[in-house]
DNA sequence: ACCTGAACACCGTTCAAGT
DNA sequence: ACCTGAACACCGTTCAAGT
């Protein structure tokens, strides 16, 4: 009666932001997911409490490649900003994710935690409000930007830098 | 062979819009609409293509009530995006399908045309970008605030009058 | 022209039975 | 201790048959 684990919980996460990133959340399936990792969905259930709490493990996992890409980018605000966006170009659904309900609050807090420390240098006493509205601005512009909002009038990268520079100087003063 | 319809197209996204937000796009079933406006999943197929179509129908209706939300408001810019942070908070999910694949996006132009409007009055040849900047960041800030990632330090309703009051200024000059 | 029941393929989840 | 098949309740969707 050995019966050795046939997976884990790692290899479930990982096959859930595979399928997560190729089809959408509708097709991170239990079912899907099992395939993946060569065993019988009613497994799953030896791992992972429900679908619910496997696409919570998913989200934690990508907050905590933003919170490793973040550790990689330069410290300045203008560099995270430019890092949060190209993760988000590069993990779309995993960065929808992390912004819904059920989503892991303590490893986001965590993760921006370079944005804060980016602020502090910047705007001193303000530098809570300041990063709060800088990301703030970046996540919404990110949203839409993902969700194809931005059609009228030219260059996305060109108003992804504006709005880096103006909402920069406006903090400064 | 006359067989009167027994419900309409505009019954159907409102039994929809009801369901949303009472239980999240989960609980928008086709059977559960069904159910609402007394008559059997199938007969749907007559009036809406597919569940994907009714979302998309319903994310339309949310949005022509927003556009509603910013005519009976103020023309000022700080006006307009209180009462768009005020409509997030009474249609909550609804709000978050604006934003989701699959949304109407020429209905979204249409009514974000105020806030356009507002920021020609403030910032004549830069009125897009400025309308995007404040845009994205209101956005974001409600994004987050439904997702409940303002956790630490203070005053949520303050700290959106800051983040208005901060990007006016800095916009106006 | 719209509604219906029956059917199909697919879900998430539970559980007793295997090793 | 983990895996499995069978089962259950629930999905979305199609379609032939009713009125």
């Amino acid at each position: 009666m050995p019966a050795p684990s046939r997976t884990s919980i790692a290899e479930i996460v990982s096959a859930g932001r595979d399928l997560l990133e190729s089809g959408g959340p509708a097709a991170l399936t239990m079912q899907k997911v099992a395939q993946k990792v060569g065993v019988r969905a009613p497994s799953l259930y030896k791992h992972v409490r429900d679908r619910e709490a496997l696409l919570s493990a998913v989200s934690a996992a990508t907050i905590d490649d933003l919170a490793e890409c973040f550790a990689g980018s330069e410290e300045s605000l203008d560099s995270l900003f430019r890092a949060y966006r190209a993760f988000a170009h590069r993990w779309p659904e995993g960065f929808r994710l992390m912004f819904s309900p059920g989503a892991p609050l303590d490893s986001l807090e965590r993760a921006s935690e370079p944005v804060l420390a980016a602020a502090r240098d910047l705007a001193g006493a303000e530098a809570l409000e300041a990063a709060r509205l800088m990301t703030a601005w970046a996540t919404g512009f990110i949203h839409m930007e993902l969700a194809g909002a931005f059609r009228l009038g030219g260059d996305v990268d060109h108003a992804f830098e504006y709005g880096l520079e103006h909402l920069r100087a406006g903090l400064e003063r």
